[in-house]
DNA sequence: GGGTGTGAAACCTTTCACAGCT
DNA sequence: AGCTGTGAAAGGTTTCACACCC
């Protein structure tokens, strides 16, 4: 039975180890006086709360360089998350494959979201057009979107999206970069 | 001149309009009293604060899917970056143009982030190729690196390392999102 | 002994309230 | 009147110190 103690973690996290055991000590009583973590149940515990106990289907829409640099992501095709179809509205693309992901006719998204029974979706299109595809991703029943168009996307009450300005990470290295 | 007062801002923001003029005020008196602040001397203060008034230039090793989608992205060629040249080992992608970036052979990392006067750079190579990449970057003079390979790589005292994993903000969706 | 869980203290951030300038 | 800058109060987070359990 692997163990870990929260001085283990916090070495590993650059914190406090008092700060680990506060931190897990919000979601219940996880450790052992004077061992430690189980370290199999407290993946569970923690993957459960996170959910990501469960895997989510996801879909891509736009497969340009970047949508299908995400297709191929290993991290996006793991336990937790699985990239079940991209779509383009380019005929050259369709029917392709990126990765293990088969591209569909833009056209089609409604039909195969329903098929695939997903419910996250990743938003790789041009500016231009991502406002009319969240729309439709919203209305065929997609509750989470991860948005890499440059453009800020609003929230709705059926539809969480997170908007990715990768723009950010570069402007904290100019800001803390070695002057 | 064109002014903005601290609550128009933290509309824009969702912030309160006190908590845009102490962190204005951390940095000096930008405002004027009873007048608000002019929009083009706050944005210049800004600009200087972050770094983001002089042009910082860029060189992305790893022209797949992901390096030429970044050396396409608008926001890394705008007034503050420039994305100066692309490196892969791949021969049949040297010389080709990636949006405006030219291809280099990565045997010429070297000598090309010289000539170029780079001084930052954004990994996108497989996994296995990023520490090796990255201590050549660093050996040439690059100060900056934002990793965008599937592993976490350390800072050191000449190179600041910005570790970017797509992994977290879906994490995050899954947790937030609509149930 | 060793390591968790936790009240209390220290520290930091946000909000309030208002003086002071245009 | 309108809006910034800021000391003081309120609120929140991190660290400390130690009781408690294996």
């Amino acid at each position: 039975m692997a163990r870990v103690s929260s001085q283990q973690l916090a070495g590993e996290f650059n914190l406090s180890s008092t700060q680990i055991r506060k931190d897990l000590a919000q979601f219940g009583e996880f450790g052992v006086r004077g061992v430690g973590y189980d370290v199999g149940s407290l993946v569970a515990h923690l993957a459960s709360l996170l959910r990501l106990d469960l895997t989510h289907r996801v879909v891509i829409v736009g497969m340009g360089n970047m949508g299908t640099a995400l297709a191929r992501y290993p991290q996006f095709n793991s336990e937790s998350f699985q990239v079940v179809a991209g779509f383009d509205s380019d005929a050259a693309k369709v029917g392709r494959q990126a990765g293990r992901v088969l591209i569909h006719d833009l056209r089609d998204l409604e039909k195969v979201v329903a098929e695939q029974r997903a419910t996250m979706a990743i938003l790789a299109v041009p500016a231009e057009a991502a406002t009319s595809s969240l729309a439709r991703l919203e209305a065929c029943g997609i509750t989470s979107v991860l948005n890499f168009a440059p453009v800020s996307l609003p929230s709705s009450s059926t539809c969480r999206v997170k908007n990715v300005d990768l723009r950010i990470p570069l402007e904290e290295l100019a800001f803390f970069g070695v002057s």
